[in-house]
DNA sequence: TTGACAAATGCAACCCCGTTGCAATACAAT
DNA sequence: ATTGTATTGCAACGGGGTTGCATTTGTCAA
């Protein structure tokens, strides 16, 4: 899956540069949790790769044009992406940590209900719906 | 109505200063318009009102605190505002022009479903459910 | 009406996320 | 090894939001 991730971009004339396979690789490697630009840059920072910013930036934009990542939203105004190979689906935050989990809504008929409510002559284009909580690691403590 | 909210706020010691009834003021009279700091600036400006941007946000938070408007998220990453009185609801921001305006949600199931949604050991607090789309105003051409 | 005190405001400086223009670098094909 | 262009870095900027501190202004009591 990486590797013809790889291949596939190569295939259209694009480069594959350190940076750019590093970050696919933490993409691949963190596969449920939406990671934010800044946190992207930390990751590399581990792995002992300074990347500029705006490297970065024009990084995540270059992957969703090639739409192997998408941008979510979690709802505390931060962009997220994460590898586009999910169906659609849903995300929590927490409040505490900021961490964000994927939430796969599995039986519901919600995806069909969203579709009777009224929106006000809006052409819709698509929706987000996000959860808010404290994480399981950020509540150890059952009394408290 | 806003003649109580400010009655209340007097009752509690607090000023009734140029800049909050204004800002009050701009909140009744939008009311199904969730605001943003820099908005409000601007409807302040109209009205020939020129506010310093630190007082904005904290009248904002202030007014927060007194459990007179709620902070929303209409899922673009900016903070809006609008008057609490208004039972628990969901938004739509139009890709376009970044207008955001209330949707209720009339008689689904919707609440009741999420409960049941699978939400990873979080302690879920709450949720927001935000649409996107081309409002009436920016898409006012049926053939494109 | 006038003090006087606390609440509210303004100002300057700062932080963070994100973007842009332009020069420098590095990938990959020849 | 050379070359063309994709990619990167740098510096500067912009918007949203916050903080500390000095100044102004509501309000109430004398």
């Amino acid at each position: 899956m990486r590797q013809q991730t790889l291949e596939a971009l190569k295939d259209k004339g694009f480069r594959l540069t350190k940076i750019r396979k590093l970050i696919i690789d933490v993409f691949f490697s963190n596969a449920d949790a939406p990671i934010s630009a800044p946190e992207l840059r930390t990751h590399l920072l581990a792995l002992d790769v300074k990347a500029n910013k705006t490297t970065i930036y024009r990084e995540l934009d270059f992957l969703s044009a090639q739409g192997i990542i998408v941008e979510i939203n979690a709802g505390d105004g931060k962009k997220r992406y994460e590898l586009d190979r999910f169906g659609h689906h849903h995300h929590i935050l927490c409040l505490r940590c900021s961490a964000v989990e994927c939430v796969a809504i599995e039986d519901c008929a919600l995806e069909e209900q969203l579709s009777r409510v009224d929106l006000k002559n809006f052409k819709v284009t698509g929706h987000a719906l996000n959860f808010f909580g404290i994480c399981a690691g950020c509540s150890p403590c059952t009394e408290c």
